[in-house]
DNA sequence: TTGGGGATCCCCCTAAATGGGGATATTCCT
DNA sequence: AGGAATATCCCCATTTAGGGGGATCCCCAA
């Protein structure tokens, strides 16, 4: 239903009736047109394909594939891609990699619903667009040593309650490998024990509650 | 803004853009009119005094005070109040607990958009609005024990990563009692160790992470 | 008033987690 | 080829967590 002289929108939830708000909200815009709507990041993946809109709507977490490699994967594919990430504020790590995905801009859930057309504005522009609030932050910081992809895994599986033999047997890996990369986590996070490691690393969004 | 033979609605959630969203479809909605928005729960209970809404749709988790807490809170003050809570899907006990708190009915976000419209319907003509597949399962069960409120703040406590000594000295009570509450939300709660007690706790709704 | 639940405290014991020191192989980058 | 980073494994030691018994005390409701 694209018309002439609109911007199409592609909205990307895993909430249905998050997407239904989104779109109303959308289409009482003249300028933008709503023209698909996915409902995980293999779907957004998908139809994007298909429908190729001028902008992405994009939520961050969302089950089966989330924001973030939903992003990469779009970006590898089509570099032009202009997509807006939408999500709650979980930590700057998720914003940061957010941007090193590919997406153009990112805005809160609980910022005021004002924000969100400026924000897609700037997008389509080509411009980027970053929380007023977090910008300082990205730039200035950074002392926090960064989590190798196995150790987030073991951080990741910490979430379950495990003991460390347990979490072995299910990595197919020893007790001892377990222990060192715990030791690893630990450290780089400046935690004391795996209970706060899970805390912080959640709070960062570094990792994520099952649904 | 409240016009004649429309039934005037509050909405309460902590993402503005989803307020946003909600409003722009409901008003797509010749009954129904969005009177008033707010962003937790305190602020609900005032906006529902000022406003007498016909009906309130109340998301579940918000900082401040939840959507649980603001439903005990104004059902007590106005036992017909008309309230449906709208959240992600978080377990039975979140769900058993809304409809204590004297909400009328539950949507999940995730469930179609279309959902939304008769269950406000239901809601607004007193009868009751619960997910057909939780229908029957919340007939038959409630095995979960009960957390009392000092193993609440224990279990909450714990999300900060301190060992039983340190919660013991910022409890100001001995580490003995520590492990005691901590033995009990174990056993109760049906899970191995700390750690999985958190993400659980987190995951029921029972605590949460620090903003 | 008698009971029960909750909060507090105590002992003992085993298993688990943590912190220190290592070693080796592979992969990837220069 | 050389070096860095990573993942894997191992030893040692100490601290902590968790499970099994308990015991008071207090308050509130039957």
């Amino acid at each position: 239903m694209k018309k002439k002289n609109t911007i199409s929108i592609l909205i990307v939830d895993d909430h249905s009736i998050v997407r239904a708000g989104l779109k109303a909200l959308l289409d009482t815009e003249e300028d933008f047109c709503v023209v698909g709507e996915a409902e995980n990041g293999l779907k957004a993946i998908q139809s994007y394909e298909c429908l190729r809109p001028d902008l992405v709507l994009m939520d961050q977490r969302m089950p089966v594939k989330d924001g973030r490699e939903a992003t990469r994967e779009i970006c590898r594919l089509h570099p032009a891609a202009r997509i807006l990430m939408l999500s709650t504020y979980q930590g700057d790590e998720e914003i940061n990699s957010s941007l090193e995905a590919g997406a153009m801009g990112y805005v809160f859930k609980n910022s005021p619903g004002e924000d969100l057309l400026p924000a897609l504005w700037a997008v389509f522009k080509g411009e980027h667009w970053i929380p007023r609030e977090v910008g300082s932050r990205l730039a200035g910081r950074s002392t926090l040593e960064k989590l190798t992809d196995r150790e987030v895994d073991v951080l990741q599986r910490l979430v379950s309650g495990d003991s460390n033999k347990e979490l072995a047997d299910k990595m197919e890996i020893t007790e001892h490998t377990v222990k060192a990369h715990l030791k690893s986590i630990l450290g780089k996070m400046q935690v004391r024990d795996r209970t706060e490691a899970v805390t912080v690393g959640l709070r960062r969004g570094i990792i994520r509650l099952p649904e």
